[in-house]
DNA sequence: CCAGATATGTAGTGTTCACTACAGATGTGG
DNA sequence: CCACATCTGTAGTGAACACTACATATCTGG
């Protein structure tokens, strides 16, 4: 089989770099021009790698879910629902604050609303939360047959809390809140968690 | 004082389709072309009138702001903070589900994320929703003073944790989630603001 | 009824967008 | 070394965008 000539740049590092951009502006607000500088390729390299600009965003999320998705397991690992609820919702907030990324959740960024064409982003961004609603509904329906939660404790509605807040605060991150106020949401957050578990023994 | 030809269409009435068209499409997605058809108005006297397209979406947003001014004022005349907090998220889960309107939060739909020229519109609708916050972190300010929350209570925690589940509502929304699971969202809120209110006498 | 002022509708403007045609470069299999 | 396959850079493409020039229409004040 004939191969042709070698990519010259890498796929994953390329992706990164887009990951950003849409981070940053959004899958509208971000343009090809800025894609393809911050990936260091031309347009005819992105288009013949990922398809088209939605093709790209796509790729990105997958990234992005996959390394989110490693911490969720983390997060999903603690002993009681509190703990769950208290690990992810702090974690947010470091997250959501590391200089190191931009400010807020890509999965909220990427665009709430879109224009004509581009209709599908939103759902895109919405499936992919409720992937991690799921996750953490699976582990409070544990949490209650445990006995960690209430007998009146609706995990659904405990994971759909969770995950709103989760949005909530990447909303406030975004718009230049700190670290310490999101941890004062987070810190809030947990009580109503804690408000479902079962007095200790 | 001479003046002129008199305009042909309702300002109010126009910014209310203006306000509905953003609402749907976020700022970037509403194109000047849906604007003006859904006021029923052509480009000029869009312009003549809101100066731009940023003028137009900052016109809807006082409008918004105005007619849900009126109902913030009700929320805090609630007679403690519990009271406060449930009618708020209760009323968001209400609201966000009406089907006279766009599903979600015109301040959160409007745009979190845009490109490059319109950087700015994510911050005037953070400061719009930084309004209610502060609304919300006086009336707890108040709570605590009435000995209704617990002198360990952080009104502006608690009024940035109200805001941030009513934001997080308002994408659950935009991404079809129904009436009731934005209620039993909001129901589990509440719980947080009860573990931060002083036990009844 | 006239002069000035403002609004309106038609029909554009230049710019930016996502996307691609094409030619040359660089690899593999025979 | 040759035929073929794939990638890369240059330089565009048509379409959609926000915005506007201009002629015309409709008002007020004198």
């Amino acid at each position: 089989m004939r191969m042709g000539r070698p990519r010259e740049f890498n796929a994953e590092t390329a992706l990164d770099q887009a990951m950003e951009v849409f981070w940053r502006h959004g899958y509208e607000g971000a343009t090809i021009a800025q894609l393809t500088e911050a990936m260091g390729i031309n347009p005819p390299s992105l288009y013949a790698c990922f398809g088209n600009k939605e093709g790209l965003l796509k790729a990105a999320l997958d990234r992005y879910t996959k390394l989110r998705g490693v911490w969720m397991d983390e997060v999903v690992a603690a002993s009681t629902a509190r703990d769950v609820a208290e690990r992810m919702l702090m974690g947010i907030a470091e997250k959501q604050t590391d200089p190191a990324n931009p400010p807020g959740c890509l999965l909220v960024q990427g665009g709430i609303a879109c224009g004509t064409g581009s209709e599908n982003v939103p759902f895109e961004l919405a499936a992919r939360r409720a992937q991690n609603e799921d996750q953490l509904r699976d582990r409070f329906v544990r949490a209650k047959a445990d006995g960690d939660l209430k007998e009146s404790a609706d995990p659904a509605a405990l994971a759909r809390y969770v995950s709103a807040v989760a949005v909530g605060m990447g909303v406030m991150a975004s718009s230049g809140a700190d670290r310490e106020a999101l941890r004062q949401v987070a810190s809030v957050a947990v009580q109503a968690v804690e408000a479902q578990s079962a007095d200790r023994a």
